[in-house]
DNA sequence: CATTTATATAGAAACATTTGAATATTTAAA
DNA sequence: TTTAAATATTCAAATGTTTCTATATAAATG
C-alpha cells in the first residue's frame, strides 16, 4: 500500500460520520443499506452519499447494488493492509 | 480511545508531509531532531513545524526539549491504541 | 407509461487546512 | 550582554472539505 493511499484511507477516518458508519458494521452483522445510514446520521440524503463516497473511494466500503437499494460490505483486507502499514511505523 | 480521538489521529495521518515525518523514524533509530525533519520535507520551517504540531497533538510524537534543539519520539502506545480500535471495526 | 422510491450529482455557502512571509521567543555561544 | 541559531506564532492567501437545496438518474410499481 502506497502513501497516498495510506493519505486517502486515514482521510476517509477522519470524519465522526464516517466513523460512526463503520462503527455501525459491529451492530449490523455482514452488511449496511444505504438507507439505514441516512436513518443513522443526522444529514441530508446527499450529505450522507457524499461521506459514503469518501469510503467507497477509499475503498474501505464495497457497495453493491440490489435493484434499486445499495447496501455496503466492509473490506477487511483493506482495513487490515492499512492496520499492517500503521505497524511498520513502529520499531 | 474514544471517537473524537480516532477522528484526530485519522486527521493527522492525512497528510503526505505528516505520513513521511513518521516514516522517516524507521530510518533513524528511536528519535527524530525538529532540525532534521526541516532537511527531510520541501516546505518552508513554519510549515514544517505547522506539521508537528498535528503529530504533537494527537499525541503520536512526544517532543522533549534539548536546550535549543527539540527532538521527537514516537509514541507506540498511541498507535497501538488506534490500531486497536481499527482491528475492533472488524468482525 | 406515469408515478414513486432510492440514490447521485451540481452548485454554492460556510468552514477548515495548508502554506509562506514576517516576526517573536528561547537558548547557546561569542 | 550582544549576537546567532532553533523553533514557534501571527496573519493572510490559496485550497480543500462539509453541508445544504435543487435537480437528475435509475429502478420498481401501479
Amino acid at each position: 500500500m502506497d502513501n497516498k493511499k495510506i493519505e486517502k484511507i486515514s482521510r476517509a477516518l477522519s470524519d465522526a460520520n464516517r466513523i460512526a458508519i463503520l462503527q455501525q458494521f459491529k451492530k449490523k452483522k455482514d452488511c449496511l443499506y444505504c438507507a439505514e445510514v441516512n436513518d443513522l446520521l443526522d444529514l441530508t440524503q446527499p450529505s450522507v452519499s457524499h461521506h459514503l463516497k469518501q469510503l467507497v473511494d477509499a475503498e474501505l466500503l464495497l457497495p453493491q447494488k440490489e435493484g434499486r437499494n445499495l447496501k455496503y460490505v466492509l473490506n477487511q483486507q483493506v482495513l487490515d493492509d492499512y492496520i499492517t502499514c500503521l505497524n511498520d511505523l513502529k520499531e
